[in-house]
DNA sequence: TGTACATCAGTGAACGCGCGTTCACTGATGTAC
DNA sequence: TGTACATCAGTGAACGCGCGTTCACTGATGTAC
């Protein structure tokens, strides 16, 4: 359309993709400092040095504006994690799932102190009359679960000591058709396996927007770092075997 | 000052009482309607039949509004708990610490899912430019929380296996500031004990949040309770030793 | 290389809306003597 | 029991604010021939 026919972007088009690139950043400081509820368009366009109008050429309106960051804190969120990931891999090339599990928690955690909006946006209650579009958000929303599950696959881990095989039958049975989910194929996870790995998770990101929301007031603990830990270590321990290896650092 | 000689309320004070307790029905109903953010004094009033500035003899502004809200969700989730427990302690008398954390659990989740909204408002992401009064709120937001320090009081459970005794400690030590607190006392609570405790129940708030704000979509259980359950379980095995008795229904 | 036309970015004004909070006021309820 | 005064509940109008979204428009950038 635009595209000239060399295939060379015109200037035009550079523009556009320079200008949303700006929309996009100021949309982030104005969510980290205001949070979603408060994000405004007419702000925006202000700090953009634009008529508020005129951000109708590249968005749609809010709510497409709250799409667009719920996407970038998913994709922000997984870059840090595969970072961490890649870090481990290199610093300790021998460690297994059980350390990658504890790194993905570290990881979270952090970007989640230095994110708390955007934590909030994804983790968070629902923004008020605003519901995401699933085909848009699925996608970068679960660049992270996707690691997890390779974790969890096939750790044949023994059922945990004071826990009723009856009810954790029942619940990983409920778990089944979730593994129909095109996300695992090919991951080779027992319902089990599912529902202790996603109950590890659950506990993970509960510590974290517990921390995050002060739900436990300021002070609960002296040193949140050696809590947290110590939280992941209690949550490795629903998912991974006894005996699975996990380098604390 | 208004209360006549007798020490009976006159009308006036009567006709306060009634209003102050309509204000706080038609808040509920709002609250529950458009959420915490969406909350406007105006339109109670209206639904109250006033006019705006009348609401001012009854409430400071809009934040005084939210913090008897957040008051009453937490007594109204306490009353639940509190409810719950006495239901069990007359059918099932002889039933332990652990059956009795089950029961709360169950409760929160009921409570939550019959309260979206409030349980948001207390446990979901701050209100934006809000602060909760700590004066106010600490009282009522820790009723269920002394129930929860009763169960995990002198359990003396065995390390779990699979878990990394150093960070535990840690983790515990961590808490042992929050030990001196006066809720505490006479409780006879250990750090480790208080750091299995307060993890087994952020696992149950982490796992009632996300089933109500869906971050794992609307389909990830086919049978939610089941599912609820056997994570309940999980957290039990958390705080409680193995030979603890743990009544499903 | 030059011209006629289409596309696009951004302007500026306006729409209707609801909000929290203030203020001077009327009339009813209570109190003191 | 009656009267003068103080307290309180609720009214009505107004303040200034920021919001999302629409619309007709100007001027610049690109395209076709």
């Amino acid at each position: 359309m635009t595209t000239s026919t060399t295939g060379v972007p015109g200037i035009r088009e550079r523009n556009r993709a320079a200008i949303e690139a700006e929309i996009l950043t100021v949309g982030r400081r104005h969510l980290a400092e205001v949070g979603a509820a408060a994000l405004s368009l007419r702000a925006v366009a202000r700090d953009l040095g634009m008529v508020p109008s005129a951000l109708y050429r590249y968005v749609a309106g809010r709510d497409d504006l709250l799409t667009l960051l719920i996407v970038a804190a998913y994709d922000d969120l997984a870059d840090a994690v595969d970072a961490a990931l890649a870090r481990q891999q290199t610093e300790q090339p021998a460690s297994g799932p059980r350390a990658a599990f504890t790194a993905i928690a570290t990881a979270t955690r952090r970007w989640a102190l230095t994110h708390p909006h955007e934590h909030a946006l994804i983790f968070g209650s629902p923004v008020p009359g605003y519901t995401a579009p699933a085909e848009r958000t699925t996608g970068p929303g679960t660049r992270v679960d996707a690691h997890l599950i390779a974790l969890f696959s096939g750790l044949d881990a023994p059922p945990l000591p004071g826990v009723d095989p009856a009810t954790q039958e029942l619940g990983a049975a409920s778990l089944a058709d979730t593994l129909q989910d095109p996300m695992f194929l090919g991951a080779n996870l027992s319902p089990t396996e599912l529902l202790r790995g996603v109950t590890a998770w659950t506990l993970v990101l509960g510590a974290v927007s517990s921390e995050l929301f002060e739900h436990h007031g300021p002070d609960l603990a002296t040193d949140r770092d050696a809590h947290f830990a110590a939280v992941v270590d209690l949550a490795a321990a629903l998912a991974f075997p006894p005996d699975s290896p996990d380098s604390q650092s």
